[in-house]
DNA sequence: CTTGAATAATGAACATGTTAAGTAAATGGT
DNA sequence: ACCATTTACTTAACATGTTCATTATTCAAG
């Protein structure tokens, strides 16, 4: 009810309605669906996003798994080995570049992004659901569009 | 140098294209550009996001704070005490209520945000250009409209 | 072959995310 | 008025985000 008081026109758009605040919003809502399995299973959602990649290419450094996954490199080097720990990953490194690690996922790896992933791809179905097929194509083709052209002058 | 996408469409990543990783993504280039500014004047982006909700409330609780500003009520926690020993807010008690948190801008704080806001504004608008006016609108419809269907059910 | 610069990954320090537990003040029923 | 419950906020503990420094390896002159 406490109404925001008049100002004068500042350049700055009401917060709940920029970019960055829809993007973080919505993101969360979506999460709160998925964290409650994947903390059911012992895993954050940052092991289960580096477990999903590893499932997809076979074996990659660290420098690309940090770029697919979204973690930055000290968060990665953290997170691996916690994965390691438990048996999830093989760590080793590059033979032709002794720099570079070489990251693979373990059988038993596999084996739970296999137990998990029919959980997961029926929250994810059912978020379809909610927000409409259409609705989610249309979004995700603007979010990808949107991301290439943030991207293209990165390196301004 | 670039990462190269060896794919050729058959044979797509499905985590590069899940509606949880497009949303991270583009909020990371967009908070890609925002960030530097931040950081040049010594506050970080949650910090900004608090004052920029103080800015238009002029007073709230806690609680309503923490859901305007997407933060959790630990981290708020923690960062009213940081923004209260810089003088950006002042914190006091609900008189009606004395579980009640009153968190009000300092003149300080005020006049710290316009003297940030023009920056920040620009960088939007930049944003903006390089996403598209039109597209811009679109997303962020989208986004709201998926908002609003997920958190109809939220409480199912 | 040697040395300085660049690269890949890790370590360090602090801020925030996340969940669970704890504290103090209000509420509701008796 | 009393007491259990609820509410609003805070602490605690650990994982991750973020920036900067450091180590180890490779690369590129010279």
């Amino acid at each position: 009810m406490t109404d925001p008081e008049m100002r004068d026109g500042f350049e700055l758009s009401e917060t709940r309605h920029t970019l960055p605040m829809a993007l973080l919003r919505l993101r969360e809502l979506v999460m709160a669906e998925f964290r409650p399995i994947l903390s059911g299973h012992g895993v954050t959602e940052q092991q289960w996003r580096v477990m999903r990649v590893l499932f997809e290419v076979e074996e990659v450094t660290a420098s690309d798994l940090a770029d697919r996954a979204l973690i930055l490199a000290p968060s990665l080097s953290r997170i691996l080995k916690t994965l390691e720990a438990r048996g999830f990953i093989d760590l080793g490194r590059s033979p032709g570049d002794g720099r570079r690690a070489r990251i693979r996922l373990s059988d038993t790896g596999r084996a739970f992004i296999r137990s998990v992933s029919p959980e997961s791809a029926a929250v994810y179905a059912k978020i379809g659901e909610r927000i409409g097929a259409d609705r989610l194509e249309k979004l995700l083709t603007l979010l990808d569009q949107a991301n290439t052209a943030l991207d293209e002058n990165r390196t301004k």
